[in-house]
DNA sequence: CGATGCTA
DNA sequence: TAGCATCGG
């Protein structure tokens, strides 16, 4: 979900020229959801593969990454590795929501109410362990590369684009400004001239704002995070105000008498000193048209025109390496 | 969601 | 051929 900051950023409205030859890091999670959300029919069922298997997010990363790609952007997925202990209660909770969903969208789909059982059955999307290792098959086979995070995807993502191996973090989460990364771009969508990618930079946040980056963790952490609950009744603004007021976290509970759910100090560090892997290669490859056919259309059902159609586009990338080892 | 097909 | 509807798996 992340962190609610809309109300307090505003971001910039970019074209895809402006990312023309740019490395940009994917939330890998964040994008496969969205694909499993919306590429769905009326009735909500997903696209699945005569084994009943779904392939929703095989549509969505083919076609996501190769017109990305044809666009001269040269993407990396980051996926995320273990979830800390703090974020089981989060986990738990969409559980459930998720549970709830998928019976009220078998029941309008029995009464016949299209519209909420497509509604329900977004909410309902589950991200199997299967899932995850399938997308990473068809974005290897892809010559993609990803990133298999130590922990939160976010947090590696940002780490790349603060080093400098990648420019931004593409992700619809806030939480990347949170964990330090200079620059990040929601809507990162093909679909037309409907929706605009926008640029966020922590820069520009911080500045307009008149906060730091560990106000802005405490301001995160009042609003509530993944991690923790937040302080009932404090959005975005209040959260900016009582920041502005006081300062930090520290003296804000001391002077309004609150106690949080989770030490603050814990969840400053689950932010501001996030574990990420630094020892990462970043190596573009010749996709495998061969494999990818097999897999997707021999395994998957997936038709071979289509598949080759987008496969073309991939082969505008050039098959670099990005990493230390070019210069040896 | 993104591609493709149909319509005018 | 642009714009909209619907197919895809």
């Amino acid at each position: 979900m992340g962190v609610k900051f809309k109300d307090i950023v505003s971001p910039e409205e970019i074209r895809f020229e402006d990312l023309d030859g740019k490395i940009v890091a994917l939330d890998a999670a964040n994008v496969i959801y969205q694909f499993l959300s919306s590429i769905r029919q009326l009735d909500g069922t997903p696209l699945k593969d005569q084994n009943g298997r779904v392939t929703s997010h095989f549509s969505g990363i083919l076609y996501r990454t190769s017109a990305l790609v044809e666009k001269g952007i040269k993407p990396i997925y980051v996926f995320d590795g273990q979830s800390s202990a703090l974020k089981k209660e989060t986990q738990q909770k969409r559980k459930e929501i998720k549970e709830e969903s998928e019976r009220k969208w078998k029941e309008a789909l029995e009464e016949g109410r299209l519209d909420d059982a497509r509604k329900f059955a977004v909410r309902s999307s589950r991200m199997s362990p299967e899932i995850v290792e399938g997308s990473k098959k068809l974005i290897k086979l892809m010559g993609i590369p990803y990133i298999q995070a130590k922990g939160e995807g976010e947090a590696q993502a940002s780490y790349m684009v603060a080093r400098g191996d990648a420019w931004c973090v593409a992700s619809q989460d806030y939480d990347c400004m949170l964990f330090g990364a200079p620059r990040m771009v929601k809507n990162l969508t093909i679909s037309g001239s409907q929706t605009n990618p926008e640029l966020i930079e922590l820069d520009k946040v911080l500045g307009n704002l008149g906060v730091t980056r560990e106000q802005l963790v405490d301001m995160a952490i009042m609003v509530g995070t993944d991690f923790n609950q937040g302080i009932k009744g404090i959005g975005a603004k209040k959260g900016l105000k009582l920041i502005k007021e006081h300062g930090d976290i520290y003296q804000i509970l001391e002077k309004l008498d609150i106690e949080l759910d989770v030490d603050p100090t814990i969840l400053r560090n689950m932010f501001l000193n996030h574990e990420v892997d630094s020892d990462y290669e970043l190596k573009w490859q010749k996709a495998d048209q061969e494999q990818i056919v097999d897999f997707l259309c021999g395994e998957h059902d997936f038709s071979e025109s289509r598949v080759l159609s987008a496969l073309d586009k991939l082969k505008k990338l050039q098959t670099t390496q990005s990493s230390l080892e070019q210069w040896f």
